[in-house]
DNA sequence: CCCGCGAGTAGACAGCGTCTACGCCACCCT
DNA sequence: AGGGTGGCGTAGACGCTGTCTACTCGCGGG
């Protein structure tokens, strides 16, 4: 039996992240979609009962995949909790300059409160990672750690999106993006000791 | 002479900024503009060549409200940088949570990047603000206060994005919003001294 | 054997953005 | 004063979109 043939549901969610990774979100049309997967525009229905349905399935593959990038990440990363938190921050942004068009189809606010589709849940465990890395490199201050932690993922958030459209003004050297990471770790945990 | 008809290039625009504010980014579209300005679907075309013009066009207008509002907190705020950054901080987040429509079409990478609308350019002086109370405050750190001011937008833009559409799983009490603030100024310029 | 039903097709419909051909009215020039 | 001209908005067409509905085909069970 051939893998591939499993079912039209998983083809089209598959044709569907080819193609937002390949063209980017604009290209995610219903209709562009079913003729990837060599179906007629009517077939997605059966599955996905709006295109929304459909686009939602889709960005969950996308948290998917960031997810499994995290974990790798943090398997490969030193026992150093710091350490750690750099990796995973440099994965997420990694993952949004590489991924733009996954990136912005996962947070696009009118897929993630569209019905219990409970896209929003799929994040749940990338935050516990790293709200549980904070909680572990967090300095005494008054600031209780989940909190950081939102804080933190916050500014790793804004910073995607702000780099993602180039809109920082202060982009005069290639490197700044680094900086830019750096300068937000060392605001929320404390710049590094050496 | 009736200061209110005065072309239909700024009605259009008028139109559209009363439409996103009560419905949303996603009943933009060029011919419920037109609608709403008392024209045809084809009229809009004279003054803006494309359906994105138009929307950079209500866009700019939005970054021309938010301008307006920060200066106006400027001119409310103290003398202190550190409480007047705290104000800008907040306007801005207030801004992106009661106009959620017209902040989501003022970020919307298809329309920054597209043609030579300079609505880049438009975000300019608000970050120059920014940058410049952030010299003032700054403790004597390594990170440069550009960097600085950019991470600190950045977590502004994150907290204005990720509450905008509810997904900070801690939100276990309704003043979240306001600790997560506190956090990220306190993390970047260093604690409130009191 | 034939019935039924799941799965995908095909066509219709309204709405969209864009393009083009066309009126209309005001103004200027001789 | 009369006639041309050009700006401004209308109206219809085109191809695309998402959704809905009627249908066809094939396979398995009574």
């Amino acid at each position: 039996m051939d893998v591939e043939e499993t079912g039209l549901r998983a083809r089209l969610v598959a044709a569907g992240v080819d193609l937002v990774l390949r063209e980017g979100q604009a290209a995610l049309s219903l209709r562009e979609i079913a003729r990837r997967a060599g179906v007629s525009h009517g077939a997605p229905r059966r599955y996905f009962p709006t295109h929304v349905d459909l686009l939602s399935a889709i960005a969950r593959e996308g948290f998917a995949d960031l997810t499994a990038r995290v974990e790798q990440t943090m398997r490969d990363a030193g026992p150093d909790p710091r350490t750690r938190l750099a990796a995973l921050a440099r994965t997420y942004l990694d993952f949004a300059a590489a991924h733009r068009g996954m990136f912005e189809l996962m947070f696009r606010h009118d897929l993630l409160d569209s019905g219990r589709l409970r896209l929003r849940e799929t994040s749940l465990p990338l935050f516990a990672v790293l709200a549980d890395l904070v909680a572990q490199v967090r300095r005494p201050t008054d600031t209780p750690a989940p909190v950081l932690a939102g804080a933190l993922w916050a500014n790793l958030h804004g910073i995607a999106q702000l780099w993602a459209w180039g809109s920082l003004p202060l982009a005069t050297d290639a490197h700044d993006d680094e900086a830019l990471l750096r300068a937000a770790l060392d605001a929320h945990l404390g710049p590094t000791r050496h």
